[in-house]
DNA sequence: GCAAGGTC
């Protein structure tokens, strides 16, 4: 029998799949705690009965850095960095991993790559290949294709080996060696030459292209909220009686920004005296269900109602994980795949005592198949509990937050929408239209097991009807002034990079956790102080129109910003250092064409990788003209290093130099 | 002493 040697991307993968395959062994490999090979014996359709040995790597072997003439920070100009030699190598603790890849190749007629099936991982399956070519080079290569680790699935992969397409490997090449080289090129030049103005130490004044847009970000907001101008409106309210029930109807025109033409409609409202039903309708009304758990979606919910910040949120997720509670936490995808047997997950849920008569109702018909949103990764599926664990067996109060969420979320995702019943009343007063909205929920189906939602009856309204006069109880004419924005909490910040495409979902976390260490920015309990006493930045001036905003842009007042509750919420809200500011509007007053603090040049970069993946551009391509295109920004940036500099002395008065 | 991307 032949020998084929089969590599995931990580453990745990490697064993899932070998054990779908087979009563697979394992065994411990020399030198790596958590790489283990399984063996068994399998009948490809490919390569016949075979002996099999299915290991794994963990994540990227490989890593870049220039050449030895380089890594000294003296020992040349950076802008060299943009042409000097990048050298790979293999990881130092990732020695003995391609060891025993080295290994089991030799004696292997193929090699069947399990990497996951998104463009890193197609890049780790090349960067397998190379080891394993280089002592075998007569290995036939094929990778699997799978998008989750059902068996039937897992099986049909088996079945049907592909080739690894190297566009999306190329692609990743071109971002691996364009990140190195600008990261280290624009870090070196920064640090160097402003490194003495703000400080004794040697701190490094970092440049990523992920680092940059997530402080333009915060830095934007910190703008917005300190150049707001406050505007008045006025409006009209109307208020009525009718079977002892007050009812509130509210302008249909909102506010408007015109006192004098308020006042005359207000005036036309008094004249007309009665106010005449126009329309009253009930109609049924759902609240749907959330969507099934991707990471930034934990994320942003671990913000809100976890008292957790994203990067702890994702320690405490890989810790459940790697305990085998719930499944991979760093994923894409928001629909299940249909042949996945979601009753048996919820099944093991019966026995808890808080969820567990819920989990009940759902196993004895309630059950629905949740709903599936737009983004399929192709690797994993959407987070959800894989096995019960009671609350006691885990760690701490974290893990227990967090793996509740998991699983009220999951059984969340497989019931009912809640159900309920909307009444609209509208009414013509003086030429104007008021309305009142009411709403009784009638069944509450998934909130009962979803606290994190909120939809809560209205006082119920009295019944209209359509032509029937009434004289209103109260008319009024009233002010009011739109608000400021708040700073940017972590919520919004992880959905403007995820917009943006600022990082991956395994990464977000991690460019916040940087720019906070860099000391770019700083966080704070949202509403735990007023304008003035605001941490880090000292003095601003209006002078940034293009980032300000005010509030008849944004929708004026109510614009779901209203100031910060009191401060209990447990959200972070992001506020930039003097540092942070002085580094956005320097980049901003060197007057590039391309901001580096705008999230732009990563889109563009994302853009270019999908077009080397689709055929339309190459990886030299791709890297040579960025190269030429930063290159210009570098060269100006070095030229106009006063523009910085006045920029920092400008937030940072005691800065020297 | 630089980046961002995997993963433990």
């Amino acid at each position: 029998m032949g020998k084929i040697l089969c590599v995931a991307e990580k453990p745990s993968i490697a064993k899932a799949v070998a054990n779908h395959l087979a009563r697979a062994q394992a065994r411990n490999v020399n030198g790596v705690t958590y790489v283990k090979n399984y063996v068994f014996d399998y009948n490809f359709t490919r390569w016949g009965a075979s002996n099999v040995v299915f290991t794994s790597v963990l994540g990227h072997i490989k890593q870049h850095e220039f050449g030895p003439r380089y890594t000294s920070w003296n020992s040349c100009d950076p802008s060299e960095l943009f042409d000097a030699p990048i050298v790979n190598s293999v990881v130092d603790d990732k020695k003995a991993i391609a060891r025993n890849i080295e290994e089991q190749a030799r004696g292997a007629q193929a090699l069947f790559i399990w990497t996951d099936c998104d463009r890193e991982g197609e890049h780790i399956g090349t960067e397998i290949r190379d080891i394993a070519l280089r002592v075998n080079p007569r290995l036939d290569v094929k990778r699997a294709r799978f998008s989750n680790i059902e068996r039937a699935h897992v099986i049909n992969a088996a079945t049907n080996p592909v080739s690894l397409d190297e566009k999306q490997a190329n692609a990743v090449a071109a971002r691996i060696e364009l990140d190195l080289r600008l990261g280290a090129a624009f870090t070196r030049l920064q640090t160097l030459a402003l490194q003495s103005m703000i400080s004794q130490e040697h701190k490094i004044i970092s440049y990523g292209s992920c680092q940059f847009p997530t402080l333009g970000f915060v830095v934007d907001r910190y703008f917005r909220v300190k150049n707001f101008v406050p505007e008045t409106f006025w409006l009209l309210k109307l208020m009525h009686e009718k079977n002892n029930i007050k009812v509130n109807f509210n302008w249909k025109r909102g506010h408007l920004f015109d006192r004098m033409a308020v006042t005359i409609i207000f005036e036309r409202c008094l004249e007309a005296k009665m106010a005449r039903v126009t329309s009253m309708q009930k109609k049924p009304t759902s609240k749907w269900k959330p969507l099934p758990l991707t990471t930034v979606e934990l994320q942003k919910m671990g913000s809100r109602f976890l008292r957790m910040d994203s990067q702890r949120v994702m320690k405490v997720a890989e810790d459940l994980y790697t305990k085998g509670w719930i499944s991979y936490p760093r994923t894409e995808t928001d629909q299940f795949d249909k042949g996945m047997d979601l009753r048996s997950l919820v099944e093991k849920q019966q026995q808890d005592a808080s969820w567990g008569a819920f989990a009940q109702n759902l196993m004895n018909g309630q059950f629905r198949q949740p709903r599936s949103g737009r983004h399929n990764d192709q690797a994993h599926p959407p987070i959800h509990p894989v096995n019960f664990v009671v609350r006691a067996q885990l760690q701490n109060d974290e893990e227990r937050r967090v793996y509740e969420f998991v699983v009220r979320r999951f059984l969340a995702c497989c019931s009912e929408d809640a159900l309920g019943e909307s009444t609209n009343i509208e009414v013509e007063y003086g030429g104007e239209i008021f309305r009142a909205r009411g709403l009784i929920v009638i069944q509450r189906n998934y909130l009962d097991v979803y606290p994190y939602d909120k939809w809560d009856s209205s006082q119920q309204l009295p019944r209209f009807d359509v032509g029937e006069a009434f004289a209103p109880k109260e008319v009024q004419m009233t002010d009011g002034n739109t608000t400021a924005p708040g700073y940017l909490t972590e919520p919004e910040l992880i959905s403007l990079m995820d917009v943006n495409g600022i990082g991956t979902d395994a990464t977000m976390a991690e460019h916040i956790a940087k720019i906070k260490e860099r000391e770019y920015v700083m966080t704070r309990p949202k509403g735990g102080g007023r304008a003035g006493d605001d941490g880090g930045v000292r003095s601003t001036t209006g002078s940034r129109g293009g980032r300000g905003g005010t509030g008849r842009g944004r929708g004026g007042a109510g614009s779901g910003n209203a100031a910060p509750a009191a401060g209990n919420s447990g959200i972070q809200e992001f506020i930039p250092t003097t540092l942070g500011v002085a580094l956005i509007e320097g980049y901003d007053n060197v007057g590039l064409d391309t901001s580096l603090s705008k999230p732009f040049l990563r889109k563009e970069m994302e853009l270019q990788m999908r077009a080397i993946c689709a055929g339309t551009a190459t990886r030299s391509d791709v890297v040579h003209q960025n190269l030429e295109l930063y290159r210009a920004v570098f060269m100006r940036t070095a030229q106009q290093m006063n523009v910085l500099k006045t920029a920092i002395r400008k937030y940072i008065p005691q800065a020297n130099g």
